[in-house]
DNA sequence: TTGGTACCGAACGGTTTGTTCATCATTCAT
DNA sequence: ATGAATGATGAACAAACCGTTCGGTACCAA
């Protein structure tokens, strides 16, 4: 690709992240956008469709590194222990969201964490049906699987979400007991 | 309050509901919005701040009146027959649902039930606090009360969105089942 | 060097927003 | 019943934002 389209599809992400951790989503314009990363009007038309597909690209970028970063780790880390640690690929996760890789935890929280959330969770889904096995012990005979899938996904979430609001005081390890603990 | 604001501000809602059911919140435009009411410009204006604080009042009155329903029947309920059924006011709000009451099932489904699924568990977390002890029994000592009070939300508000998706085709009952086996 | 590509910047028509104001209709209190 | 108060109307308004167009300029890759 291009040296100048890599520059310039870069300051835009750039400057639409900074924007996301100061107001909402729905609130940025594109003018703001364009302003903020020094780049003409027309040249962010030519790069995205919209301030919609701005967010779903970088969602994508976003988010498809860290799963497969995690999945390539969780390989590896199996191939070298031979460890087989329950949830493992859920305390990497954890340890990639305290590092606050590609400034993930920015978007996470802030005001727009309903939004990334979302898209968080699409690709987790992935992620927990791979890890169906694990969970299996605790479910019960009389719960559609769709619904469970469903759950642990959810209670994934939402163990982030409250892990953020409370300022990540605990380990990822710690973490990784109490979402077990609930699901 | 006066006859012909209770029109008006009865007309805005409705249109309001009307349109949320065929697009997108963030789509929908305060022109679309008096023109279905039938009502002027300057008339939306003197009733709501804006179109977000439209979508606020809403949600107040539809849940509120949910909630408070769903409390007194409990409470009659439990009077007459002196039966404290574990999560008596969760099957509640399952049949609640079930019978779309004030339209809220057309809000929850569709395209904005994250939108509302926000709000509405707002006002379940109040429920949840109340019905506290009737899950204390499976929560581990280890988990912090406030994770523990979220994960209950969360997962009826996921429960409920399961059983949309799926067509409500289970019983209030089952549902509670399902409910109550996965927290 | 050359041909192609991306960026710039200004301008554009079109839509939405939120406000103002003069006028008319309804309600309420006396 | 009547007058005063309150609400609704509809048109018009400036301001903001959107998405597009186009001619000119800078850059890149072969």
């Amino acid at each position: 690709m291009d040296r100048r389209q890599r520059k310039t599809r870069e300051a835009i992400f750039s400057a639409f992240v900074s924007l996301l951790g100061e107001k909402d989503f729905a609130r940025i314009t594109v003018g703001e956008i364009i302003e903020r990363a020094d780049v003409g009007r027309a040249t962010f038309y030519s790069h995205f469709e919209t301030k919609d597909f701005l967010l779903k690209e970088l969602c994508f970028e976003l988010f498809c590194h860290v799963f497969d970063q995690t999945e390539s780790e969780r390989a590896e880390h199996r191939h070298i222990f031979d460890c087989d640690t329950e949830g493992s690929a859920f305390v990497h996760l954890f340890y990639h969201l305290q590092r606050n890789d590609n400034r993930i935890l920015d978007l996470l929280s802030g005001r727009n964490n309903e939004l990334f959330l979302g898209y968080f969770k699409n690709d987790l889904r992935k992620l927990v049906v791979d890890q169906l096995p694990s969970f299996e012990s605790r479910k019960s005979e009389k719960l559609p699987d769709s619904l469970w899938v469903n759950h642990i996904t959810s209670t994934f979430i939402e163990t982030v979400r409250w892990w953020i609001d409370n300022g990540l005081c605990e380990s990822p390890e710690t973490i990784t007991e109490y979402f077990y603990l609930m699901v």
